[in-house]
DNA sequence: ACGTCGCTACACCCTTCGATGTACGGCGGT
DNA sequence: ACCGCCGTACATCGAAGGGTGTAGCGACGT
């Protein structure tokens, strides 16, 4: 039996897609949540195989609530818009799969069974767009990145590989204190709180 | 009509390609070629809407090929093996799609439709490690991963996000100083040495 | 019933981090 | 020539992180 957990703030499509799924002879939707932060909520309690999440939901979108869950359960992304920030920031978040809400009910519990038996999918139409992006090299750099000056930059990549103050000293050939104060300009310009903020930040380009 | 050339040294292989498509009332074989080289010479001379190309070919592998054919045509990548570096490689030479051996022939029929039409598609076997390596790629070992407990696992999960120790502990609902335990043991497990580094590792899945 | 394992929690201690202030030399544009 | 930005460097200090030990509790298997 796979155990579903349903994420979508509009109760009818939530009451659509429960009925789907509980059409299906070897699915048991375990719980419904109206936002994104009640669904991670339930997920980590409730322990389902997989969650089938909108991107538009209120308090969380979901695709931060999929971010959260990572290792926690596997992700189906479920939207309407098949916008390429979605994609990407549902692939990056950890997602398993990525449908588009146009899907036929068959091809929906189809997409759940695969994700349940731990593979991935992703809607024709976006599969395209994904390739380009994967192909096309230049990630295209976040405004905030354009900010730093070049030393910032190279302080940064090393933030990015995990490395101490110490350690970037060395492979800049500064001194730790120097070290130090970049890291500290970098994450002022970047807005961010902590060194691990800054790794992740590299991580996701 | 869509028209296709097929690509592959076993002329075994060619043949029964062939056949399938053949088989298909809107497709027509363009051509057939044994080695890279000439695929790319006919592809370029007969202009066929899609190229099914295989990987391993003499004179030019199949993923040289297709970089080399940019432009020119569709490429769908067909293989036996599904190992990482040709989904890869396929994809960064600017494949528009990558498929299994191991595909029936109406799967064969409709991603050839698909891609004529446009669209990309990727077996669904090898989609989870494209979302892999597309949220980021570095040397992560999955193995390790297995000995945390679910528990450690969550909050490797707020690691990679880059969260504190007390933001974690707020997310997870414990003390600050059960948190700090669990970052400390998941440390030890994985073989870091800073939380840092288990964002990037994270990261790396 | 017992032992093991996982989750929780707290304490102690040392290290690292991050913020802030100050300072000096170089470089490019006005 | 002057000014502003950049890179370099150091000191200081409070906050956060990380290692280690101890311990109670519930679940599970033997």
């Amino acid at each position: 039996m796979i155990r579903v957990l349903v994420a979508d703030d509009h109760a009818a499509v939530r009451a659509g897609l429960v009925l789907i799924l509980e059409g299906a002879p070897d699915m048991e939707v375990v719980g419904e949540a109206g936002d994104g932060r009640s669904a991670v909520e339930m997920a980590v309690r409730l322990r389902p195989d997989v969650v089938l999440m909108d991107v538009r939901m209120p308090l969380l979108d979901g695709i931060s609530a999929t971010r959260e869950l990572a290792g926690v359960a596997d992700v189906l992304i479920l939207t309407t818009f098949d916008v390429d920030e979605y994609v990407f920031g549902a692939l990056r978040a950890g997602a398993a799969g990525f449908l588009l809400k146009n899907t036929d009910a068959e091809s929906l519990v189809a997409a759940v069974r695969l994700v349940a038996r731990g593979e991935g999918l992703i809607s024709p139409s976006v599969t395209r767009k994904l390739i380009a992006a994967f192909s096309g090299a230049p990630p295209a750099d976040p405004a905030a990145l354009e900010s730093l000056t070049p030393r910032e930059r190279e302080v940064l990549a090393g933030l990015g590989r995990g490395l101490s103050n110490a350690e970037i000293a060395r492979s800049l050939g500064i001194a730790e204190a120097t070290a130090k104060t970049h890291v500290s300009r970098v994450l002022a310009k970047l807005g961010l709180r902590s060194r691990a903020q800054a790794a992740v930040y590299w991580s996701g380009l």
